[in-house]
DNA sequence: CTGAAAGCGCTTACAG
DNA sequence: CTGAAAGCGCTTACAG
């Protein structure tokens, strides 16, 4: 249709009458012609449609304008959130954002990190959700360029860019214990990831601040997704003496953990209590609105692509680590434990004006925050 | 620190006695040499960690290997979900997946669509989400490499997939006049996309079909957002006869009119019913359940790159158009007209023990197809 | 069957 | 300041 078959250079500088150096010089701006000559350059580009060839551009600047992002899936609504502000940041900064789904097996997440080897890409946001077995730390010392995001491969000469999981864990059990309860249950994510050992150690202490003895039984590891949540979560609810309060440590889990109550006709927070962690878009609109603790994605997805593009241009030192705040949003899957004892109906409703429950989840979205 | 800068073909083939060419065609498989050649070959690939530069390959090839995904915003659960669909399709094929975020702002489509100019991508799945002013289109018909998903741009010379967008607002639509509803609001997408135009088009067969008089003063236009729907809903709400239900044509718009109700102490469905179109994630654990019209994200991403790269690969006549089906999943947003002048407590707990109402909302997942 | 050589379309020392 | 030429690291007609 449109006549312009590979229009090279070359053919700019026929048309203009200057060489080929002086076009590509030109063109980048990194020479500044007489005014006749530039705008010779100029009208024959345009006139001819020319369009410079990146993939030629980057086999002879080594470099190929592009980052990866390696999730378990893109599809969840954390992972959304963080690769969208991360496109952002790229694209400001000139680099394309390319995205791989790892679905958390370790050969794809190698395979992915290949592309750093044979220069797909220029770096990579390493989002892993599996303890490694030793392939990772091997692959990312030797590839460079990752940038360690939410979990940590331990040994991996990388930047990294944690939550305060700690602090953000020990803020939503402190909540927890001030609304009275004293028996609180946790589905963490699987032994081995940083944020399962560090959540649960903020979880320990807010129990050891309340004077509550720490209790094994109440503690269930799962994978971060719904149904092993839901089953984690059913056990807890199964126990001879069943907890007032979960503590989940991702809100997928939270998800898994509220279709396991409506299956079991458990009422949130009437039955129990809930507490999460990340705040993924749309929680306040969940059934119940869910307390949460929110980590930006936008900051992650900021500031992991200023690592790596600091990484990368060899403006770093290796392996800092940087945190992201968090903060508690109280909304409404929290209640006292004694408000299963009430009459067996809503508990918002009945006692108020239609409407007042709603106006009630909606002020009291009361946040408390790590930084100032 | 690993010693391996930049090791190339040339390399390989001196230390393994080999011409490149060799090299290439057998670590191409493009030849069967005898077996003790090509395993030379092999080990010295393998001694010296040789990985083809995979933009030299893309340069002397001319192909980019690399797909594009342009989206408003791919944090959007929907295009997450598309995005994370099309990726598993691409990689597939050996196809990398570049995803841009436009912001739905037609000068950032356009700049990404040049990609293909630049030979980035080799082709783009394109999902706008406003009316083309004719940049679009011109666009398009020149880069070619296009496939429209979602949304039309009309005259673009691309295949196009769409869902069923008509049939899917109907029977979105003759839901709530069977609950009995008559007077029924829409909170629809902006004037000139096909979304809009096709899900108002079923919108109106319903009625007619129910022998319903349509009354413009129901319908409300806004963007695919939140915000905006917050207030058409209002608006709706504030008639002097508001409609006893709202039909959203995206999930976001349903979002935005749920925030809208909390505010202002409206329930749903108690006081108004709302049937929405999209299905994204976790729409089933909101409050409360949205009964909504299901598009399959995955099937959209897996047809969509299919297309493509038939279209690439110049194995199909440009302008098909298909449709993706959807089901209208029947949950807990819809009830009687008659419901709100009930006593003022939940419709739900009152009349049912403890938790039957998860269990209905449960059960109640009804799904009607427009497939079989 | 094998390999020397040209070519993909740029960028950039280097020489004039 | 300008341009001829080499080079980025592959692939692939082409000749032997």
């Amino acid at each position: 249709m449109s006549g312009r078959l590979k229009v090279t250079i070359r053919d700019v500088a026929r048309a203009a009458g200057v060489s080929v150096t002086s076009v590509s010089r030109h063109l980048n701006g990194r020479i500044s012609l007489p005014g006749p000559t530039a705008s010779k350059i100029e009208q024959a580009a345009s006139r001819l449609g020319y369009q410079p060839n990146a993939i030629a551009r980057r086999l002879t600047r080594g470099r190929s304008e592009t980052l990866g992002l390696i999730t378990s899936d893109i599809a969840y609504p954390l992972f959304a959130a963080i690769a969208s502000a991360s496109e952002q940041e790229a694209a400001r900064h000139g680099y394309n954002l390319l995205m791989f789904n790892s679905r958390n097996v370790a050969e794809n997440e190698l395979a992915f990190l290949g592309r750093i080897e044979d220069r797909q890409v220029d770096g990579v946001l390493l989002l892993t959700n599996h303890p490694d077995d030793g392939r990772l730390v091997k692959k990312i010392n030797r590839t460079g360029g990752v940038v360690l995001m939410d979990e940590d491969v331990p040994g991996a000469r990388a930047p990294r860019l944690f939550a305060e999981n700690a602090a953000g864990a020990m803020m939503a059990v402190r909540h927890l214990i001030e609304q009275g309860h004293r028996r609180i249950g946790v589905i963490a994510g699987p032994r081995g990831l940083l944020s399962t050992t560090e959540r649960l150690a903020g979880f320990r202490q807010a129990l050891e601040a309340a004077e509550i003895a720490p209790n094994d039984e109440l503690v269930v590891h799962c994978d971060y997704d719904e149904g092993p949540a839901s089953g984690a979560f059913a056990a807890l609810l199964a126990l001879p003496e069943p907890p007032t309060a979960v503590f989940t440590c991702g809100d997928m889990l939270a998800l898994g953990a509220m279709r396991a109550a409506r299956r079991a006709g458990i009422r949130i927070p009437r039955d129990v209590s809930l507490v999460s962690f990340d705040d993924i878009g749309h929680a306040d609109l969940l059934s119940p609105a869910l307390t949460t603790v929110r980590q930006s994605p936008a900051e992650f997805g900021r500031r992991g692509v200023a690592l790596l593009l600091d990484l990368i241009a060899g403006r770093k030192t290796d392996t800092v680590t940087e945190r992201i705040g968090v903060e508690l949003v109280v909304r409404a899957s929290v209640a006292s434990p004694l408000a299963g004892m009430r009459a067996p109906s809503d508990r918002n409703t009945v006692s108020m004006p239609p409407g007042a429950d709603a106006a009630r989840e909606e002020s009291n979205e009361i946040r408390l925050s790590t930084r100032t």
